[in-house]
DNA sequence: GACAATCAGATTTTCGAAAAATTTATATTC
DNA sequence: GAATATAAATTTTTCGAAAATCTGATTGTC
């Protein structure tokens, strides 16, 4: 299915399978996943409007740059619209949102449990985990441009999250410890809470990734 | 070119020429725009990643609703945006940035200033200047995700302006006059007196949006 | 040697035909 | 007559060949 190309494309790009800037060609992409030239351009295309691959007409799809200040700026928008979202959230979800946010938690704790070696093999479950458990906390917000705008720069920073992955090994349980408090400060309904732990725990691993960069 | 047929997909969805919900078929398509499948497709997948367009599976393409909620939160996104992007720009903007301005306003005036009826007319030519104006004061923006998300929201705001076109009819002096001052704040630098008066600007012509939803 | 023109090879872009899927229409059964 | 199964028609989706474009090397000229 198309939808699932773009998904692959994309976690291909975040983990930096293909580097920043490095050319997408057909040739090599169509044996990749093994699809055709057309379904590969329709895909592509919708990773420019994402900001992960940039269109240059007549030169082709490159994979989008990454630079200290995007990481600064996205972060930014990101932790604007996340605290809004998780309050909107909080205002409206109900007792299926709940639990819905504490299955999303205990998958991401199965693997964040693991022992470090492990972890890093399963690194691509994580990255899915992570974002279906972030999703989760906001899935009851009514605002559905604010829903829009905030997943966009979660992808955003996603590219980000990994390159902090490799300053990031000892902070793995404490990372860990803040996505139960955050969790915790949800289900309380306890907005404040919420919106102040979740901008420590972004910025954090921004923090991280800078020292990368 | 590519790019191109977005631009007029767009267009067409904006003024209405297409219906909300509207299926989108190939077949109509490539007799319209004289384009092959392919190309249609890309095009097509782009406006859905704007928002403009939705994509079933196996269903195909149909034009995104509108709607009152749509509108209020839009509206509230972009003015949010575009005070916070016409601050950046002030802030960094050198003297190119100003005769662009002044340029660009002048080509809207323009159209303006013409009788009703001849502006009703080129109301597509109206729509293109207005997007130049409004763009080419928020152009020294330094923050590039601001900008993008700025834009975004102003494109989603032309389908709800074509709305108020209608209860539009008294009023389009006064809108004028408004771009003026809006122009005069900018070029003087003064942040309060721009932002201040471009929400005004906005948030009158969704209230002109709401009355015919 | 610096610069422009030319050409071959590689790559992108476009297109429409074939395959897959969906919807609509028709027939069959209870 | 309603419900289900079958067939036809419509529409979407995929794919690769052909056309257009770009890149880089080679040749020729000043």
């Amino acid at each position: 299915m198309g939808q699932d190309l773009v998904s692959r494309l994309r976690a291909d790009i975040v983990s930096h399978i293909f580097m920043p800037e490095a050319k997408l060609k057909f040739a090599d992409l169509t044996k990749r996943y093994d699809v055709g030239i057309g379904t590969l351009r329709e895909a592509l295309s919708q990773l420019v409007s994402e900001g992960f691959v940039t269109l240059e007409a007549g030169k082709g799809f490159k994979v989008a740059q990454v630079s200290r200040e995007e990481l600064i700026e996205v972060t930014d928008h990101f932790v604007d619209l996340e605290k809004r979202a998780i309050a909107d959230a909080i205002a409206h979800g109900d007792d299926d949102w709940e639990s819905h946010i504490v299955a999303a938690h205990h998958r991401l704790s199965i693997i964040e449990n693991l022992p470090w070696a492990q972890r890093m093999e399963r690194h691509g479950e994580w990255v899915q985990r992570h974002r279906e458990f972030h999703e989760s906390l906001v899935a009851a917000c009514q605002g559905r441009w604010l829903f829009r705008l905030r997943s966009m720069m979660f992808d955003q920073l996603d590219r980000y999250r990994f390159l902090s992955k490799m300053s990031l090994d000892g902070q793995g349980k404490k990372k860990f410890e803040e996505h139960r408090l955050i969790m915790q400060a949800v289900l309380d309904r306890d907005v404040a809470k919420a919106t102040e732990m979740i901008e420590e725990h972004i910025r954090g691993t921004t923090e991280a990734g800078l020292k990368v960069l």
